[in-house]
DNA sequence: TAATACAAGTGGGATAAAGTGGTAAATCAA
DNA sequence: TTGATTTACCACTTTATCCCACTTGTATTA
């Protein structure tokens, strides 16, 4: 199971260590692609497909689908890991994320989603302070 | 599976290279035709004939069938990859998807998109500000 | 507690591949 | 036959990939 945060640096050829817990998992090859609120998804290359093929299967003729899969599937992209465990991360989803320099790993069960660093903890900070509503909420529906 | 986005740059004799990831995908030839929201659309000419069917099955009124295949059958050019992995754009299409000179490939699955850079992005804008939706969707079929 | 060893993270340079532009040959039409 | 247009080939530039070396942090042992 993909967890824990880790801080890494991104160097001037957008080269990124992966955090060595995670790399006996994600395998030699993952697929990086745009997440939600303005950060990346990475998933291993074999549960990469599975969501893929679900994705694919969508009608082209729908609008709603052709765009949502221009989203995910366009911006997705096969990235293998090299001999010291670090990955390139494409330049599009780069710029998407607003990476610079400093970059946090969440590990979040079956995919690891890659931040900004400030973006990561001002997106905490926010969820901090609405942990109390978030957590009734979430009670509500019985999921703790 | 044909996933990624990448630009490159349309030259005078309106040649341009396929992104190299692509290219062991699409074999030597392909096939051109008409996209939706004005883009073109690129398939390997082994899976075209599966689609062009595909096509002729879909169950609209005989007028908008019958038009629907004028705008993506007749529209469909063959073209070879050269040494080099680079194909030639057809003239109608090149105007239809208003290509000057930046392009962006866009793999989406099983085809690839052709669209002009200015027009990608606008479009791009566009479905980013209905990530939610896009959210909802994802949650649905369990990516996320 | 200090020294050493190992593993993980970071940086730079060399080599290979991809992308782009141009010229020569071939084909077609007038 | 000549001119124009297309196709194939060649060469240069840029970008990406691979490999090696250094640094940092942590753990283990004397």
């Amino acid at each position: 199971m993909l967890i824990g945060e880790f801080k890494h640096r991104l160097d001037d050829k957008k080269r990124i260590s992966i955090p060595s817990k995670f790399r006996s998992i994600l395998g030699k090859k993952v697929v990086i692609t745009k997440g939600l609120d303005n950060c990346l998804s990475m998933y291993p290359l074999k549960d990469w497909n599975k969501i893929a093929s679900q994705l694919g299967e969508l009608s082209f003729t729908q609008s709603d689908a052709r765009n949502f899969n221009r989203f995910l599937l366009a911006s997705a992209h096969e990235v293998s890991i090299d001999s010291v465990g670090r990955i390139l991360i494409p330049e599009n989803l780069c710029s998407f994320a607003k990476i610079k320099s400093k970059v946090v790993f969440a590990g979040i069960y079956n995919r690891v989603e890659i931040w900004d660093e400030t973006a990561w903890e001002s997106f905490n900070e926010q969820v901090s302070k609405n942990a109390d509503s978030i957590a009734e909420k979430l009670g509500q529906i019985g999921a703790i």
